[in-house]
Parts: structure tokens; sequence; C-alpha cells
DNA sequence: TCAAAAGTGTTCTTATTACACCCATGG
DNA sequence: CCATGGGTGTAATAAGAACACTTTTGA
């Protein structure tokens, strides 16, 4: 391995964006920097990936020793590898999310953990190295992932209200949602399951109170999507060799 | 940076899923491995990153090399990094795959080129390293990617058939399709140029030949999708705050 | 009794699916 | 004249979008 001695000069990070979710607001934990380079700018939780540890593990590392969570959503995103990211050499990062409950977070006696803090969104200005990018790209992906799969719950509370999910959808999508189509589609999948509790102590007419049917999820993946459900069109033609229906969408 | 040191003793590479389409078939091109490790395996083209190179610049000269082909889709996928995946240290490999037109490919002098040949996809046994699953990850993202956008035209000649555009599609989907849908689908979408020309020396009524209207599909992108182009709902109520519609589509 | 959010159905429009026959060419 | 793939339309169903009023609670 003499002639690739070059190459093993480098070293790889990785950097989490954990999302979390409250008062109606999709948001982002930061950390503060405490010394250099970019001291004192708010950058994402991140760290050097040991040398025997595989990049997934490394990202839950980081997540634990911040949030002290471990079971939680967290999906790799994309490699960011710019040559002059870092100052120090030749670093690039593995960028992943994760999703988690806010109320279930709680400070870890870390230091790191003591710089860190939840900033909207919204409002996040420039972070240190490429994370501003970084944390776009994630946002990105988890705006399309929330189309495609409902991974929301991963950032409610075990209980929680429709109205509490469509401010989610909306904080994600960021867009508004029309109450009734809403509470139609998301209750037509069955993935919710109604307590029949209320809320208490609000000054309205209190909403009912729904969990996540994680069983009947993992089920539903299980079977691959359980496409082709429907099977009644006529009366099943001799096993007819299956005209598969697959569908162009040109969506994003 | 003392401190950091044992951390920058790694290496990177990125690999390249190179995907052409030619009889019907999904084809993807690998080269026969020269050398240890895992000598005359098949293997993805791939190589290490330069010290002063991004790693987008990495995948399109290891595409470049290859192939003589420059501006072609060129994607980032994912980033395989379990710590004994190279026999050489600890090295992690970047994903990209790319899309070309096997007619346009032209067999380089380098070395490496003549080891090259293009496999069905659907017939690629193990390969060195973790490239299969490499290859996996990809293929399951352009199968994403197809549905979402009209790439697929990056695979076919410029001038291309109904029928061969819809062969395409099954190819990559792993479906069939209906063919009056399709066509209605895909010429619905405004995006193709009929070019009032035939095939020739076909032993059948010969088929219309149409192109990519890549011009249109430009400003597409840049009108955002142009959403909302209906806009004629009512008589435009007093420029009403705009309701919004989003919708959440739970498929793949 | 007021404010604030919960809850609830129907109509219209658009997109998707299923499906079968005639046409143009070369051999 | 036959084999081969090219080309075309319509009806049924499903999904999405628009839209407004009544209910329940606490203050």
């Amino acid at each position: 391995m003499n002639e690739f001695n070059e190459y093993f000069k480098s070293a790889f990070t990785v950097d989490n964006v954990i999302f979390g979710f409250d008062e109606g607001d999709l948001k982002v934990l930061l950390i503060n920097r405490g010394e250099e380079p970019y001291k004192s700018k708010w950058a994402l939780p991140g760290y050097f990936v040991y040398p025997n540890e595989d990049l997934d593990a490394a990202a839950k590392r980081v997540l634990d020793e911040l949030t002290g969570l471990r079971n939680v959503y967290l999906e790799q995103v994309r490699t960011f590898g710019a040559v002059n990211r870092h100052p120090f050499g030749r670093v690039i990062t593995v960028a992943y999310f994760s999703l988690i409950k806010i109320s279930h977070y709680n400070i870890q006696p870390s230091s790191i953990a003591k710089k860190a803090k939840w900033h909207s969104i919204s409002k996040v200005a420039d972070l240190a190295f490429d994370h501003k990018e970084i944390l776009e790209a994630c946002f990105h992906r988890l705006k399309w992932l929330v189309r495609s799969r409902p991974v929301g719950f991963e950032l409610l509370p075990p209980k929680f209200t429709l109205t509490e999910l469509q401010h989610l959808y909306e904080a994600i999508l960021e867009t508004e949602l029309d109450k009734r189509n809403f509470r139609k589609k998301i209750l037509s999948m069955n993935l919710l399951i109604d307590l029949d509790e209320t809320q208490e102590g609000v000054a309205h007419r209190p909403a009912r109170l729904y969990k996540f049917d994680r069983e009947k999820y993992e089920q539903f993946l299980a079977e691959g999507f359980s496409f082709e459900l429907k099977e009644s069109k006529k009366k099943e033609k001799k096993s007819r060799s299956k005209k598969v229906r697959a569908n162009i969408a040109w969506k994003d």
C-alpha cells in the first residue's frame, strides 16, 4: 500500500442536523463553538469519526452525547467535501439528520451539551464551516421524506392532537393545509389510534388525543406498501399474467 | 491541530455507478480488477480522491477517464463507511451515479478502460468490496429519480421513439406499463419535440422520432415546477391571501 | 356571553386506470 | 399476405381541492 500512502492523510467527520418541534415551530439543535476555528459561532453538532467506528455509529454517538437519546430516527443525507471546507486539513463530512421529541430531550452533563440551544429553522443565520448548506440539504430531505413516509410522528410527543400534527406538517412543508382535507387524509391511512382522551385545561373546546400506530406501520412497510390491495377488478381472469400498473409522477 | 492528528490517517474514494441503456436493457459499466485486492473480480469504477480535489470533481474525473464523457448527469447518492470495507486501511467511499448515452461512449485508451464492460443490471452477481450494495443503492435512487424528474432522456440517443422511451422506463422501474397511458402521460407533459421523422428500414410500421425539449424543461424547473399555473377558480376574490394547497403523498 | 380552537361533509375537478382494434412496413 | 410493432380514444374510478358553519370549553 506504499503508493497510496499520500491518500491516507485525511479525516472525516459526521455532522448531525437534529430536528425538533415545539410551539408550532420546527427547530434545530445547534452548538455554540467554544474553540477555534469559528469560535463562538453556531454550528451543527458533529465530530471526527473514530478510526474503528462505522459512520452510522459515529452519528449515533454524537446524538447520544448531546441529547442522551438513542433509538431515534436517523438518516444519512449527503457528504460534503469541498477542498478547503476545514482549516485543519482535508476533512470531509457526512451529514445526517435525526428527528427527536423535544419533550424527551434532557440536557446532558457533557460540556458540549451546555453550549447547545434550539433554534427556529426559519431564523438560523449563518453557521460555522459549510453548515448552513448542510442544514439546508437536510431540511430539503426532511421535506421530501415527510411526504413519502409518516415520519412526522417522531417529532411529536406520544399523544398529540390532529391540529398539532397538522401544524407540524405545515412547519416542515412551509405551506398551509386545509384542515378538513388534512384530517380526512391522515385518518384514512389508519395509522392513528384514537385514545378516547381529550386535552385538559385549554380555553376552548378540548381536542381528542391520538397516538401513532407504529405496529400497523411496520406491517404496512413489511408488505411493501401493499400495493395492489384492491384486487377485485373483475372475476379474476384465470390468474392473468399481472399486467402491472406503475405510474410516473413527475413531482418532487 | 496536534490533538487531532490521529484522525488524519484515513482516505476516501469515489465510486461511480455508470448507467447506460441498450437493447431494451439497463446496463452498468464495470471494471475487471487487475490487481489486489479482489483481483479479477468485477468492481465499480472508482479511485482515491486527490488531496486537492473536490468530491464531485473526483467523480467526474473517474467518469471522464473511463468514458471520455463530460457534461453528463451525475449525482451523489450516499457514503459507505463500514470500518473494514477496505483492506488497506480506513477508507470510506462516496457513491455517485451517472447517466450516459451508450451510443456516445467511446472506449478510452487508458489501461483501466480496456478492462471495462457493460453488464445488464439484472445479471450482476457479486462485486468487489461492498460494491454490490452500492450498486443497489444507486439503482434504487435512479428508480426514484426517474419518477420525479424526466432524467430518462439522459440515457437515450438524441432521437428516440416512444416505445424506446417506454422500454427504458420499464427497465428502470422493473414493471410493465400500459402503452396508451404511457403515451398520453408523456405527451401531456409537452417536453417532447416531434421531429416529424420516422424510423427507416424496420420490418413494421416505422415509428415517429422525438427529441427531448431541454429548453422547456429548464424553464419548467426555473419556474419552480410552476405550481398554481391554473389560477382561475373564481373571479379572484380581492387577491385572497393565498390559501395554499400542498398534498401529502405517502408514496415512495 | 365571548373568544378560541375543534370538529365535520359534500361537490367539483382532475388524474389514473382499464381496455382492443386498425395501420404501415419489409420480407 | 403475413408477421411485427406503431398508433389511437373512451368510460369508470379514485384522488385531490374547495369551501362554512356548529360545538365545546375557560375566562
